[in-house]
DNA sequence: CCTACATCCTCTAGCGACTAGAGGAGCAAG
DNA sequence: CTTGCTCCTCTAGTCGCTAGAGGATGTAGG
């Protein structure tokens, strides 16, 4: 027969925690395994793999809700992809935009220490700079 | 005497949401402050200001805490300002670090977009990628 | 066989930083 | 006087987990 592979051992490999594999359950994200006589969870290699797929998604950034539309066209496999290149588009965009603003942030805090003279907050520009958004970086608005 | 600042007033001035500016006096960030015959908020502009604070902090990331240590040293202007300072920069590494795998997650989304044929998920490298986390970008681990 | 101890089970509550909605009161303009 | 806007409080929901209580089961050693 095939291997019994109990929650803790789907955890290691996989990478996903115990209590988070119970909650992917939960939420319908994972079907729910066979339980052995004790009635603890058993699964099944394939449902390891498919928590690994997960893991990878959730790693990349994706929302659940995605990883659900991912997860139905890996199991129907003559579907076209362009759903999933279309997440996966989206999800560029989103990271794009973030870069970008961190690295707007960044430049900002590090203007900030930049100017600060380290001495008393009376006359600190990291201070200043927060309270009076308009002498900022981003200018006016 | 001093004008009357409106709840609604004080967030279009600060651009904090009105039920956001409730939340922050809910967890002790704003001070309440006095209350009109009606029961209404009626804010000064010094605190108008400090939303204003809290906002722009916001916006570079800091958390609750952090901008609620931040207050208390603007509050007290003899203080030297090594604490903001240390604030700040651990934001930054922080922002260093998002900058970072964000830009990695980049690269590994462009590379599964690239390899994607546009048929069928069957041949998608899209989906095998997130299934085989092995042959990603990443490399084993 | 007994005893530790690890692992598992279910269930509920908490996190951060809000956001949404119910149900009602106050206020200004027409 | 009525319409419609803003305001009030309160509770519950969001996302993706994480922590803890309280108990059952499984395994290894003595």
């Amino acid at each position: 027969m095939s291997e019994q592979i109990s929650i803790g051992e789907a955890a290691r490999r996989s990478g996903v925690k115990v209590p988070t594999i119970r909650y992917y359950e939960q939420i319908g994200l994972l079907p729910a395994p066979e339980r052995t006589e004790g009635n603890r969870r058993n699964y099944r290699k394939d449902e390891v793999q498919r928590l690994a797929f997960i893991r990878h998604s959730r790693e990349l950034g994706f929302e659940i809700d995605a990883i659900k539309t991912l997860l139905v066209l890996q199991d129907d496999p003559n579907q076209p992809c362009g759903t999933a290149d279309q997440i996966v588009i989206a999800r560029l965009q989103d990271v794009d935009q973030r870069i970008n603003s961190l690295n707007a942030l960044k430049v900002e805090l590090e203007t900030m220490l930049e100017q600060c003279s380290h001495g008393r907050v009376k006359e600190c520009r990291v201070i200043e700079t927060l309270a009076n958004h308009d002498r900022c970086i981003h200018g006016h608005h």
